[in-house]
RNA sequence: GGUCCUUUAGCUCAGCUGGAUAGAGCGCUGCCCUCCGAAGGCAGAGGCCAGAGGUUCGAAUCCUCUAAGGACCGCCA
């Protein structure tokens, strides 16, 4: 059990939240004083930032949501909650507007603290809303087949950015990599390999259909043959063919963690589908849906409207997903007793739930849109309902360079690689780029518009609000004015009262509550648009000091300048923490 | 035939899980450097939130239907 005092500590401030508990507890008094009816549900209560600043700081519909089962006028609980209120010292107006709506106005020094807390507390924005809870975010998973590519890098990035919001959020994440070691694929893999292996015995060989002629196996034959010498050469598949799957993968895999470890993405578990076959994994978890009476032996049929040529009805061991809101039962083992693809699916998600998680994330691609309702179904069954699967399906990526589409790659031959992004443009661009669309809605990657040195590119955008803060700082301290941690934590922020620095702050203020609303949804984008309009009232404020010389940050007085510092510095280190977030590295100076 | 996603300014897209007069960038028009980096900023023009119903104090947001575009739909993973 938590302390109130422990709490308080972990969880930094969140004006919002203060204020909407202030709301709250206000509320309480009136049932308390009998002005509101008992039992009233406060959960719809919202405190937000009012769209308009003139309505003033926040916002609260609280008269609205409550006059209905209350049965009272909106205004007559808008007054009687302005009143309440008012007592508290914090609030210095409260006036009714619009349907309902109470518009506050909040004291100056709040929006004051804001910029203290941001410099000293070095966990400012972060979030107990996770409460330590263990959540697996299961992301790339591409086949141990060859390099990733584009679309791989998505996913690789907005899985691992979401994976730093929820930790950031306070939950216990675990990074995970679901390695497709065990169907078909990894057999030509191996056939491939294999006649790289005997071209670097200075064979002729040809890649047929159903092989992969990839360069990038080139090297792996080569490896081969140094391992084992001829060993392997005009001998049958039986003599080679187990040895080799292994070999390639541990191959591929071994590129795909470099190319992971390049855009910074590093794994904390890579699970082999394997590592379930043969060991009764499948069959365990199939047997706890068989327990529940979901298992059954039957004829599926055929899909309307589109009847493949080959169509004929067999018999086959299905798993009754309808129940829990498929729309077809699903196969799990075809009809001469192999498993489908979804067997090992559901058993890698049966372990998942067995290794204690409370919630489960998939990010795939968008072409894997018909398995979210079975995967989801399976969790559902194998967890009574107690574990929740959310899918995250990140659309396609359009690479383009200069308005024209890019597909050449100097390693793959057929699409260009994540490696090959990553050498063009950065790990920072690739990263905080493929961060500024929803991850449902397509994405058009400009190699040329990326690495623009301007406003229509949103990371140099963000970078330069950083650098010019640092900027600021370097000139003041060449002044003579001090501008180290320890001085502009204790400045006098009462000297921040002009309303465009207020402003800044509220800005700041708005940063905890982005982090739980982007947990909440899953949705680490949120972040990165956040940051653009925190630059943005970064640099709108800089140039304010053009027109208005009391707005400049740099001033005789060196108490004043030291004010305005730190609440640029306080923009300076949230970006930083944001930046964090999405795994891009922060900008000191542009050059 | 079915499922899922998308549809918001000329273009590319946000929109805080139902709130007040729907926002930003690009493009267009006009301004702002003797001054902390103008690689910026300010202002203006530009909208039937695809369409039609519904839910309620209130809808771009939730529900139903329609239209357009995309992805997927047993024996591949």
């Amino acid at each position: 059990m938590k302390t109130p005092e422990d709490t308080r500590r972990n969880c930094p401030m969140n004006l919002f939240a203060d204020i909407r508990a202030l709301v709250v507890t206000s509320l309480e008094g009136m049932v308390q004083a009998g002005v509101l009816a008992e039992g009233l549900s406060f959960d719809n209560v919202t405190v937000e930032p009012p769209r308009d600043a003139s309505h003033g700081d926040m916002a609260t519909n609280a008269a609205m949501v409550l006059a209905k089962p209350s049965k009272m006028k909106p205004r007559d609980i808008a007054d009687a909650l302005a009143a309440a209120l008012l007592n508290d010292p914090r609030i210095e107006a409260a006036d009714v507007a619009g349907p309902g709506f109470l518009n506050l106005r909040l004291s100056k020094s709040l929006w004051q603290g804001v910029v203290k807390s941001a410099l000293v507390d070095a966990q400012f924005g972060q979030s107990n809303l996770g409460g330590g809870k263990k959540i697996n975010v299961e992301y790339v998973s591409a086949n141990p087949t060859g390099p990733l590519h584009v679309g791989h890098t998505r996913g690789a990035v907005f899985g691992d950015a979401l994976a730093s919001l929820l930790a950031y959020a306070g939950y216990d994440v675990t990074r995970e990599y679901y390695i497709n070691d065990g169907g078909g694929q990894v057999d030509v893999l191996a056939r491939s390999v294999y006649l790289r292996y005997l071209e670097a015995h200075g064979q002729q060989v040809a890649f047929e259909d159903g092989t992969y002629p990839g360069d990038y196996l080139i090297e792996v034959g080569i490896a081969l043959k140094d391992k084992v010498g001829d060993a392997y050469v005009d001998q049958p598949e039986e003599v080679w063919l187990a040895e080799l799957r292994l070999f390639a993968t541990d191959a591929m895999m071994a590129m795909i963690r470099d190319d992971l470890a390049a855009l910074g993405v590093s794994m904390d578990v890579f699970f082999s589908e394997k590592s379930l076959y043969g060991t009764g994994r499948i069959e365990d978890a199939i047997e706890d849906l068989r327990s529940k009476g979901l298992i059954y032996t039957g004829t599926l049929e055929p899909p309307k409207g589109k009847l493949p040529e080959d169509w004929e009805p067999r018999e086959q061991t299905l798993f009754k997903s309808t129940d829990y809101g498929d729309d077809v039962d699903r196969p799990v083992q075809k009809s001469d007793g192999a498993w489908t693809y979804f067997a090992p699916d559901i058993a890698y998600h049966y372990d998942k739930i067995t290794r204690g998680f409370d919630g489960l994330i998939d990010v795939l691609g968008a072409d894997h849109g018909g398995y979210v309702k079975r995967m989801k179904a399976a969790v559902s069954a194998l967890s009574d309902t107690q574990v929740a699967l959310d899918i995250k399906l990140c659309q396609l990526v359009k690479l383009m360079k200069n308005g024209e589409p890019f597909k050449m790659s100097k390693r793959a031959g057929t699409f260009v690689t994540l490696a090959d992004v990553v050498e063009m443009v950065g790990p920072d661009v690739t990263r905080f780029v493929m961060l500024t669309r929803k991850n449902d809605a397509p994405l058009d990657f400009d190699i040329d518009k990326v690495t623009e040195q301007s406003k229509d590119n949103p990371v140099w955008y963000v970078q330069y609000a950083s650098a010019r803060v640092h900027q600021v700082m370097r000139k003041a301290a060449e002044a003579g004015i001090a501008v180290d941690d320890a001085t502009l934590a204790g400045a006098d922020l009462s000297l921040l009262d002009h309303a465009a620095e207020i402003a800044m702050a509220q800005k700041l203020a708005e940063w905890p509550r982005l982090v739980e609303v982007a947990a909440r949804t899953h949705e680490p984008h949120r972040v990165a648009f956040y940051l653009y309009d925190l630059a943005s009232e970064m640099h709108s404020l800089y140039n304010r000091g053009n027109d208005d010389h009391s707005l400049r940050f740099i001033q005789d007085d060196a108490a004043v300048s030291q004010a305005k510092i730190a609440l640029i510095r306080a923009v300076c280190v949230v970006i930083s923490h944001g930046l964090g977030i999405l795994g891009v590295t922060p900008a000191t100076e542009m050059r």
